[in-house]
DNA sequence: TTATCATTTGAGTATCTGTTCAGGAGTTCG
DNA sequence: CGAACTCCTGAACAGATACTCAAATGATAA
């Protein structure tokens, strides 16, 4: 807990070295961190968001009914269904001409209910 | 259930329009989903998700140190923390001429939680 | 005071990203 | 077959974004 010579940085203090250390061990590898900022921001867009809930609550729909549901295009609508399908996100089931797109996670169905509980909460409490 | 006519979209199917719109009233709002997608674009980057599972683990740590466990800049530590002290998600606490932070709300701390156990369970089934 | 340290800020820049547009692939029906 | 429909793909463009660098702020210590 001396003082440190020769560093850089914040190094005439003492909880640097050690905790930073230990932090480090129990903490998330780089790697996990990357793959949970993935996921993350796959659902951190707008449009994907509210593509995902509409299919939290309608269990299943097809991309024009997603695309009308949402207001946007056809086309960004596809676009953003194969980077959530790609990502094991979402599914989808071909009926005829249409696909019907599901979520296929249960983690991320997790995460989207919390998230709005979390949301809804902290709008009554300011 | 019959078909509709004169609408520009799948219109020759049943579980169009009264769908969408039940659909629709109990969806989160765009809105409502904006503000999910911006919580969910701050925890989708890997710098700031490091930062906060360290945080997580720690409980509090400086800005040096931080920037020691996360293995980026003092300056790029400092620009995300910016963002994400704006958003309500870690708080710092100034002793001397350091400055600790923090989380700051619980709701993101499960949400860290979560998805971290996500990962780890997706990484043992395959 | 001056010097040093921890952190912040703003500008500049290169990269990433989400959309639109035009066209293609797969399906159904006449 | 061809027409109509649903969906997907690739290119291109505009906007967002995360870093670096240089400079400023706030705090401690000599």
């Amino acid at each position: 807990m001396e003082v440190v010579a020769g560093l850089d940085t914040c190094v005439t203090v003492e909880p640097d070295e050690a905790r930073v250390a230990a932090t480090r061990d129990r903490l998330v590898t780089p790697s996990e961190a990357a793959r949970l900022a993935d996921l993350f921001r796959l659902l951190g867009d707008q449009t994907r968001a509210q593509l995902l809930y509409a299919l939290l609550e309608a269990g299943e729909l097809c991309v024009c009914d997603l695309a009308e549901t949402v207001e946007v295009s056809d086309t960004a609508v596809s676009h953003a269904l194969r980077l959530l399908r790609t990502a094991g996100i979402v599914a989808g089931r071909r009926s005829g001409r249409m696909i019907y797109y599901r979520l296929a996670d249960a983690h991320v169905r997790m995460l989207l209910d919390l998230s709005r509980e979390h949301l809804r909460h902290e709008i009554v409490e300011g």
